[in-house]
Order: C-alpha cells, then sequence, then structure tokens
DNA sequence: AGTATTACGTTACAATATAACGTGTCAATA
DNA sequence: TATTGACACGTTATATTGTAACGTAATACT
C-alpha cells in the first residue's frame, strides 16, 4: 500500500508515496484494461502531489503550467475517469478531489479533513458504515452510498497546538 | 415537534407541518432575539414547502413568482440566517438546502437521502457520532463537524417496489 | 431625536461544472 | 493491412452555484 498511516508524519517520503501511487494505478488500469492516458496519468500525479484536496481548477493551472492550458471539461473528463476506477475521490464539502491511498480496494470510506494542514484521511472503518446501515435501517432506509466527511484536526496539527 | 417521523408517510399532513415549523421558527427566533424577517420567514415556508432539498436558484425562481426576483446575495443571506439559527441544513452532496425538523434541539446530525423521491430524513443516531469519534480517534484525529449524507432508498419508495 | 447596528438592494463577478459537436487515435477484426 | 468502431480529447459555449463591494433603508438602543 502506498501509504500505511492515515495521515503522513514527518518522516513521509513523499516522492516515494507518489511513485507508489502512479504505480498502483498503472497496474489497476492494466489488469481492468482501462486506458491510463498520459493526460488521465498527469491529472492523478497532480492530485496525488499532496495530501490535501485540490479543486479542479488548480487542477488546471497546474497543467497549464506544463504548456497549453486545457479546457475544464479535459479535466473533468480525466477526474471522472479516475473516480470510476477508484483512484481519486471527489469531495463533496470541499468540491475538490483527493487520490486514494487504497485504490483498487473497493472499499466504503470515511473522510478526515484536517482544517489546519488541509491533509485528507481516509479511513475504512467497518463499524462506522455498520452502524450507519443499522442507524438507517432503523427507519427503513436502505443504504447506498454513505458520504461521510469529518473536519477537524489532525494528530500532526494538534502537536503544533492552537 | 413538527414531524415525528423521518420520513413522512401516506397520510402526513403537510400543512400542519408546515405551519408548526413556521411556528417553532417564530418561538426559537423570539427566544434568541433574532429577526426573522419577512424574506427569511418565507424563505423558510419555501425550504420547508416539501421534506425534499432545494436548490437556491429553485428558491429564487418561488420568490419570483411572489413579485420581484431577488437577486441570490438576497437568498444566500436568508439562508446563512436559517443556517445559523438551526433552521435549516445544507446538504454538500447536493448544493441543496433542507428544513430541520428538529430545529433547536442543536444537534449532530445524519441526512438519508432518498434518490427515488427526493425526501431527505434526518436522524440524529448517537452510535454513528460516537463511532466516527472513536475511528478518528484511532488515528489521531480530533472531529469538529462530521457531515454524514447517506443516499439510498426511503421505505414509502421501497414498498412500492423496484 | 440621534446613532449604531442590522437587513436588504444593486451591480458585478468568481468558482464549479456540463452540453454539444467535431477530430484524432487506438486497437480489434475482417 | 485496411476497415471500422469505440474511445479520448479538443473547441466553443453555457449552466449552476456562490460572493464581493458598496449603498440605502429599517430597526433598536441610548
Amino acid at each position: 500500500m502506498a501509504n500505511a498511516e492515515t495521515f503522513p508524519g514527518a518522516d513521509h517520503d513523499h516522492h516515494h508515496c507518489l511513485a507508489e501511487i502512479l504505480a498502483e494505478a498503472e497496474r489497476i488500469c492494466r489488469h481492468r484494461k482501462a486506458r491510463l492516458t498520459e493526460r488521465r496519468r498527469r491529472v492523478l500525479e497532480i492530485v496525488a502531489e499532496s495530501h490535501a484536496a485540490i479543486g479542479a481548477y488548480d487542477i488546471i493551472d497546474r497543467l497549464a503550467a506544463d504548456g497549453a492550458r486545457p479546457a475544464p471539461i479535459t479535466v473533468y473528463r480525466a477526474l471522472d475517469f479516475l473516480m470510476e476506477h477508484g483512484l481519486v475521490h471527489r469531495l463533496a464539502s470541499l468540491n475538490a478531489y483527493v487520490s486514494c491511498p487504497r485504490a483498487g480496494a473497493d472499499h466504503g470510506a470515511q473522510f478526515l479533513i484536517c482544517h489546519d494542514c488541509g491533509a485528507i484521511g481516509e479511513l475504512a472503518d467497518r463499524a462506522v458504515e455498520a452502524r450507519i446501515v443499522e442507524a438507517a435501517g432503523h427507519v427503513g432506509f436502505a443504504v447506498a452510498t454513505p458520504v461521510v466527511e469529518i473536519a477537524g484536526t489532525c494528530q500532526n496539527c494538534r502537536e503544533v497546538g492552537p
């Protein structure tokens, strides 16, 4: 796995982490016979450049630095592809995108959003999901896709202090 | 309480429900010395007209039917006021707003979004929240504001069948 | 009554996302 | 290998959601 820790610590080697994410994406797409084109690869690379979420238009700005400025639709299409294959997630509460450290695992997920450093942690806590399904079930509701996005403070930022 | 059931059934008297919501809003604002102006009251009324979520621009359309078409900012300001006082909630996954059946209770909440009929149910399940806080705590994350929005099918729509 | 605060109007604009249609590219097969 | 069909991407335009900045009017508090 690209990143065993939910929030990367001070010793985090992001160069390595990023390479892992890209390699894993290559593997997944090869296995699924999905075409990870240069555009898509580059968008994933940009999204995975940090553990924070990035907006679609910020991605466009990054791509513009490479050369010609792509139209928004181009980036949204790449993001759609990456989301379809579980390589990135969209955070509805931020209108932003984050790369998935568990790509390929096909999991439900809960996202932890640090409002100090912007880092996103991804949980896949079965008990949270089970509890949601149970609570919904009490009122006769059949859960399809739970969106759980939790704002707060990550450990790194708590240690620095308020 | 305006609506004891999470999802209103066939016998639901929405005229009464709406009146309750507005009366409760009056009470809360009087108690807090907050000014529930005619604009704000009318926006709340529009949001509470159904148990589905409504977009800001749809609210504008409704207001336009009353007379002059207000600028977007006018509606957003009213919504900000109503959210500040817990009378409506914003659903990040829908970019839409829904009236709160537990206004004044100051609760965390989980929203159930029926993708068949559009109705929104609001849970305030302590166990869900506790489980989230616990799971986040395991990775050193301090929860501030959890966003839980669960898409699925409500009981009424399940009974009708697929 | 005077004054501070709040609510709202007006205008302009920012930020996010999609529609519609055309062109090029890749890869499987006839 | 030439054909064809699906897919990726370009181009242009536009939709949808949300704010900024500044002024006037209404309310409430001395």
